[in-house]
RNA sequence: GGAGGAUUAGCCUAAUUGGUAAGGCAGCAGUCUUGAAAACUGCCGGGUUCACGCCCAUGGGGGUUCGAGUCCCUCAUCCUCCGCCA
């Protein structure tokens, strides 16, 4: 959520945000945001003459009772009717605060200056591509379904059975190799990245899905358990950040920094007919995300830190990926800047999106109400947050089954998983 | 699911039969001091105003009342029991 009073005195900088991102036709919210507020200001400045009005007459009544000069019964009456004047102009406050918000719920978050201005994916500046890592890929490849389906590792068929499309089933070894994923980035960013570890609630309400960003804006891709006001988690990002929802952060706490492994689930509504085969678009994968709370001044170093402990897990698997920079038009409405770490998969011969890091500045901790007091001031302030997944497994696995396959149509485990799985080749 | 109790600012704690939130700690600024501590003074939830001030704020949402921390309804969370349950 942005700050009106920040849009109030520079609406331009939200027009021009507006254009950027490609949403020209928000653009009128702007000045109608504008008018909304104006009419607020104003309505609260009669309201509040009315009630100090009721205030101060209130006492009176107050001191005449006790000095027993009688009820002051027209008094009373006079005050009956400034009552109703409060309560409707207080109804229709509550009215012009609720458009209010709404339009500010629904305006994207800032852009930081090193987006690079784009109108689609195309212009997504790629910063690195790490390849190489000599697989020796000379011979036909299997796809990660066609090897999953052989090993006996992968059921896409019982999961849709099960389940539906989209629900995968990881058995024996596959399991075991799933697993081995999640702990060894689990491990690897608690013990070498310095982050606490979460074990979130997989449902959340939905105070917390609007405090991240996805309610109302992506409310539509979110599975909903009507009957108990309950929404399952698209991402980890999402109870972990609300952990601190309201709260006053101690300053000397920052930076905070969460890991959390999860089950994601997405509806992925609208996608159906692209990139449906095993893992590529699945409603249900698992990730390990990484999020952290920061003072302002330090929330783009650590979005840097976060890229790097998502890559050190890629290094340490010896996975090829790139890293893009996010231009103004592909870039999601919450983030400020964001990176996408993309895996290679030979077989498909494509590119899978298998992290994003962000920085949110003060948009969802504005949401959420979470501050800290800085040193050397008395105001609290709003902290940043940001995320990256570190990683999503179900991509992850695409490229890792695809790379380390052998002729044979084996595959070999990658080294430093064979402490988690016990086995070091499959099949 | 049922019964009772609780929720006040970053933290802790008050508030006659309903009369308009009092303190303490922590924090910030200053005085004093060679420096620090102590002591003292001011600030110390939000909105609005050049300012004085005014308004809002006692877990959330409603209601009664001229007036609600206080009374009523409802929801959430926590505690103590009872029941049920993997």
């Amino acid at each position: 959520m942005l700050d009106i009073t920040n849009i109030r005195q520079n609406p331009d900088d939200i027009i021009a945000m507006l254009g950027n991102r490609l949403l020209e036709n928000e653009i009128p919210k702007v000045s109608e945001l504008l008018d909304l507020d104006r009419q607020r200001r104003e309505l609260v400045q009669q309201a509040d003459e009315m009630k100090a009005l009721r205030n101060r007459v209130s006492r009176e009544i107050a001191d005449m009772k006790k000095s027993g000069s009688g009820p002051a019964n027209e008094l009373i009456q006079q005050m009956k009717a400034v009552a109703e004047d409060i309560a409707t102009s207080d109804s229709s406050l509550k009215n012009l605060e609720s458009a209010i918000e709404e339009i500010l719920l629904s305006l994207p978050n800032r852009l930081h200056h090193s987006v690079p201005v784009g109108k689609s994916a195309e212009e997504n500046v790629i910063c690195k591509e790490q390849g190489g890592f000599d697989y020796s890929l000379d011979f036909p490849l299997k796809n990660h379904t066609e090897l999953g389906k052989s090993l006996g590792i992968l059921d896409f068929e019982r999961g849709a059975k099960v389940s539906g499309a989209g629900f995968p089933v990881y058995t024996g070894k596959g399991a075991r190799l799933e697993r081995a994923l999640i702990n060894f980035m689990l491990d690897t960013h608690t013990s070498c990245h310095g982050y606490t570890e979460i074990f979130p609630p997989f449902l959340v309400n939905r105070e917390s899905l609007r405090g991240t960003g996805q309610w109302p804006k992506f409310a539509d891709q979110v599975y909903t358990i009507e009957e108990d006001g309950l929404f399952a988690i698209p991402t980890a990002e999402v109870p972990v950040t609300n952990l601190h929802r309201g709260e006053m952060l101690d300053a000397a706490d920052l930076p905070v920094a969460y890991t959390a492994y999860s089950a994601c689930f997405r509806r992925e509504a609208g996608s159906y007919g692209k990139d449906t085969r095993g893992f590529l678009r699945v409603h249900q994968f698992n990730k390990v995300e990484m999020v952290r709370f920061t003072r302002p001044e330090a929330s783009y170093e650590a979005l840097e830190a976060i890229l790097g402990h998502a890559e050190a897990i890629l290094q340490a698997l010896r996975i090829p990926y790139r890293v893009l920079l996010l231009c103004s038009g592909d870039i999601s409405a919450n983030a400020t800047k964001c990176y996408d770490i993309e895996v290679w998969s030979p077989a498909e011969d494509k590119y899978l999106e298998a992290s994003s890091c962000s920085n949110f500045e003060d948009y969802q901790a504005r949401r959420m109400n979470i501050r800290y007091r800085p040193e050397g001031k008395a105001k609290p302030e709003f902290v940043h947050t940001l995320n990256g997944s570190g990683l999503a497994t179900s991509r992850l696995m695409v490229s890792l089954l695809e790379h380390n396959q052998t002729p044979e149509g084996r595959v070999i485990v990658p080294e430093v998983l064979r402490p988690y799985t016990g086995f070091d080749i499959i099949g």
